[in-house]
DNA sequence: CGTCTTCTTGAGCCACTTCAAGGTAAGTGG
DNA sequence: CCACTTACCTTGAAGTGGCTCAAGAAGACG
């Protein structure tokens, strides 16, 4: 069964935030597995609000170019990333009506958007579809609790947890391409920016990794940086 | 409609941990909600493990009485505290046929199992039961997203959400009565034993807090604790 | 070429850790 | 009931890893 769905008002509403007249176009990306539930593809500019938190939650979203971020902000302006998603990641799919924290785009990407009331739908009348909006949802936590995990490490190992992570995500082949600054990663573990950027000198300077440029890492000793990872 | 559901080998195997003769009984207890999923209340000695990272993952699991803390080690030995469960909360639920972490109780506690089989073939059956299981994983990843939001804070900070939380969840008339020794709180916290106690110490001489007993504590002043808590 | 953003590096500081000692409470055996 | 043990908690003193503040370097872009 495929179910054709329109994007809606809300997501139009986003439209004139990166300033393309291209309209929305429907696509034939599927949010996942073998149920076709098709959405409309979205591009969105670097740095743009996709939802906010405790915004009503009417999409669940795909990545299929670019890379996101979910974060929750302190009052006093301090900001935890969640975690990061790249092209293939859906997002944003947890059931409640309100999104649990915000996401944004960290370059330009192409989001594909599906109704949350369709999938919903979906997963009412197929049970494979329930599972597996279960198994997104517990996805996020194992991955959460892994996060927790490396919130108690030293920034070393953090780091090291990081760009493994990164590389088997990115599947590398040579060098990892970070779409991320570094203000970013330091707000994903928990230290600063100074830190992060002095921690990856060092682990350059013991030819851990090789800084081809800021954003541009190659892992020269995996084995080292695993041990590392506990 | 109500499933009887037998304990089977493996709980039965968990007997001899903790000494008693008495067999476990066929209980009332539902694990949640308006559908009936009836399961065996069995009694844990404290420190008992429930079930271990990795482990097949047979049972869902609910604390009737006690309490139970679920938690990660690194190689070196250092624990992370993912969460604890008083009575009422349901844990071991994700899917994945192994568990995530390590379960143990805290305290002699009275908890209720229900074979996972049942479960999965209930919701199979039931959209209900289906869409609660995903709420629970769901509450989990908010309850973990709130811990991580919670490992880049102060130890002042930290010790002022752990508390709110515990005085709500166990839903406190007059002091906290905390299951939990210093140990487990700064596993949980991401401190040391000695930050916490400390911490504690401070919040007392400043009439945030009143420690009656270690483990026995009363706010005296919650609208400070929730300004420290963002 | 200048401007803006992002990243790096240095120096000093501070919150939390580490190491060490002592105190308190509960249980156990005499 | 008391001496002894054990587990748990508190407190002190010193050390340190990461933070703060500050300045400069490296890119990106018009």
């Amino acid at each position: 069964m495929t179910t054709q769905i329109s994007i809606g008002e809300v997501a139009r509403d986003r439209m004139p935030k990166f300033g393309r007249g291209v309209p929305c176009q429907r696509d034939q990306h599927m949010l996942f597995g073998r149920v076709e539930l098709n959405g409309a593809a979205m591009p969105f500019g670097r740095n743009t609000e996709v939802y906010g938190e405790d915004e009503p939650a009417d999409y669940v979203y795909k990545v299929l170019s670019g890379a996101v971020r979910t974060y929750k902000v302190l009052s006093d302006g301090r900001r935890q990333i969640l975690g990061f998603y790249l092209p293939g990641d859906v997002f944003g799919s947890d059931p409640g009506d309100e999104h649990a924290c915000s996401a944004e785009t960290i370059v330009d990407s192409q989001i594909l958007l599906v109704r949350r009331a369709t999938v919903l739908k979906a997963a009412e009348r197929d049970g494979e579809v329930a599972r597996h909006l279960w198994g997104l949802t517990a996805t996020e936590l194992r991955r959460s609790h892994r996060h927790a995990l490396l919130l108690i490490k030293s920034a070393q190992e953090r780091l090291a947890a990081f760009l493994l992570d990164m590389a088997e995500r990115l599947s590398v082949k040579t060098a990892i391409e970070l779409p991320m600054s570094r203000q970013d990663i330091a707000d994903h573990l928990g230290l600063t920016i100074e830190t992060v950027s002095r921690t990856l000198t060092q682990l350059s300077s013991s030819s851990v990794i090789q800084l081809l440029a800021s954003r541009r890492i190659m892992l020269r000793n995996r084995s080292i940086l695993s041990e590392m990872n506990s």
